[in-house]
DNA sequence: CGACGTTGGTTACCAGTCGTAAGTAGCCGC
DNA sequence: GCGGCTACTTACGACTGGTAACCAACGTCG
């Protein structure tokens, strides 16, 4: 019954609350670039090419979200070269954890789901 | 460090595993209806009424992604009126302890987010 | 003293995805 | 026969993500 419980939590207010969140932390991009940020703080470049595959529209987007979400601090360095920092807020380091159950998860299944996929393509 | 070894877990092989994984499962959708399934099968309208906000549309194509990969089953019992169940395979059913994680997170944080976003609005 | 490179972006444009709304098919009660 | 129920499918417009090119500040090289 408390698993029942919790995934109540999970539908609560017919799942509205955890929507919203999932639509801001849940894209392609954010569950990787907080994993990659909470090696320590990082600049741009570095995190562009830490993070293969994003561009530099999607990673300055992202970026931005996570900086108004309140998971990442930014911060420039008025040099030359410029320099701009990322670092994880607290809040921000406090997703690792459920971040990392996911990811787990994923590593676990990967290989059945990969299966079960190509197995419907084939009995379609 | 155990810390660091576990997000090197997510950043893997740079962490192309996780994203394709987290392209697909990870859409506004489906923990949503996998959350909902946790309680017992399902027909399609019941899952209609119990996901606020889905559309018909989506709930089909959603639906039909999560059997591809084989975290959801369909039933079709040919009867009249026609029904169709939906229900959590094993696989389906071991995604719900990671997504209780991620949902735990969000309602937890939610309101500090939201708190952040109004703020960054205004500073902006 | 002007062309070039480096850093951290922004902008324009295109393709794919999502959401809304309407249509479909089989069978039932009226 | 007509509308209604169930479980979709299709058409179409809006929005979002991806690619690629451009921008601004400054130091350096020729």
């Amino acid at each position: 019954m408390s698993e029942y419980e919790h995934t109540c939590m999970i539908r609560g207010d017919g799942g509205r609350t955890i929507r919203a969140i999932l639509d801001r932390i849940c894209n392609k991009w954010t569950l990787l670039i907080v994993a990659t940020l909470d090696q320590g703080s990082l600049r741009f470049t570095d995190l562009h090419h830490q993070v293969p595959g994003i561009s530099q529209r999607m990673l300055t987007l992202t970026l931005r979200n996570l900086e108004r979400d309140g998971l990442v601090s930014r911060t420039v360095y008025a040099e030359v070269p410029p320099r701009v920092e990322y670092a994880l807020t607290p809040t921000g380091k406090s997703l690792i954890p459920p971040a990392l159950a996911l990811a787990g998860w994923a590593i676990e299944h990967i290989s059945h789901i990969e299966a079960s996929r190509e197995a419907y393509q084939g009995s379609r």
